[in-house]
DNA sequence: TCCATATAGTATTGACTCGATACTATCTCT
DNA sequence: AGAGATAGTATCGAGTCAATACTATATGGA
């Protein structure tokens, strides 16, 4: 009997990223877009002003460059991003969604099928649900050893300063708005 | 601030998915596997006797059959797994995983970085999440419309037969380890 | 100041996915 | 029987993806 399993944990994951992979397939499909595309365009839309660069999408969809730098040429030529060389640094490029690609990330992200399962499942079980896949996440990403991607307010180098907030890494000022954004170079803050 | 993120749920789902993929192309790569060969070859190793063909592979993974047939001949190709004709229904292949192929499921489902994640978490909170994961994939089934996998216990065609198990909709009867595995007809019993 | 090295990104090539379409073979129903 | 449904394969074109090679900018010594 020892094949009792050990693990229905990655079975349900992968089951519910089938029937979601599924769904941004059909979400894509009618606008010539495949399932990585709305991942960064996902992506994007939640990347603060530090991660909104092809290096850091590449980063996190777990791709290489040139690949991701072919998926951002197919959501520039198709209107839903643009580009930026930054004035500072004249070797990176500053991807904005443009209003076609907000409007496309707002419609698709999160997918119909989820919002209606939430809906079904309740608030309160939905926010149980949300903190503890929070803290599978924390302890991959531990394990891992790798970029956690947090948002600016959980991370160590996230400072109050004054009556706003402050990127103790960088020492620039940060936006209320800022501060619930994607950032690359996050680290944990060390457990409260 | 209508901004604030409705929902992390998605989010979290996109990331811990990118990272087990990772994980997958990872492991698959030193053998010339994809991602999707091994969700397919997972798929098999737990599949039952009703549904280890390339149309129950094809719906799992909401993939076309034809794209499903390429990739199950990639997988004959490295000898992971075999096919065998129905002797009755000739129009039905049976995909059996060989003992290499076995191996390899059982070396990469789950992937070491899930391994270590649910060591970290414990036994109770990976109980509670399994559990809560299930109920949202139940809603977003029920929502879908369509097919559930379940496995045999769960199915509401499932029955106790003296001193074994029956699946009431082929009449056949069920070893206990048939009863663990996946079923494309499953069909989930009203709620206990 | 100059040169080596690192970093950000793009171009190209080849293997393979993926869907669409068309096809064969087998089964089922009337 | 014959019509239609079902299971699977073959083929083709568009596109992902990694690998490699490349350009351009920045950084950090000596």
């Amino acid at each position: 009997m020892g094949s009792m399993r050990e693990s229905r944990l990655y079975e349900l994951l992968e089951r519910i990223g089938n029937l979601l992979r599924g769904e941004q397939r059909a979400a894509g499909s009618p606008r010539g877009l495949l399932p990585v595309h709305l991942a960064a365009l996902h992506y994007l839309a939640r990347a603060n002003r530090y991660s909104d660069t092809p290096a850091a999408v590449a980063e996190y969809l777990g791709l290489t460059k040139g690949t991701v730098s072919q998926s951002l040429q197919v959501l520039e030529r198709a209107g839903y991003v643009g580009k930026q060389r930054d004035p500072r640094d004249g070797r990176i490029v500053r991807l904005r969604l443009t209003a076609r690609g907000r409007r496309l990330a707002a419609e698709t992200d999160p997918p119909e099928l989820l919002r209606a399962a939430m809906r079904r499942l309740g608030r309160k079980a939905a926010e149980r649900l949300e903190q503890d896949l929070q803290e599978l996440l924390r302890q991959m990403q531990r394990a891992h050893g790798g970029r956690s991607f947090g948002v600016c307010r959980t991370c160590r180098f996230f400072e109050r300063a004054g009556g706003g907030f402050r990127c103790g890494l960088t020492g620039e000022p940060l936006s209320l708005s800022d501060s619930a954004l994607i950032c690359r170079d996050h680290e944990p803050a060390p457990a409260a």
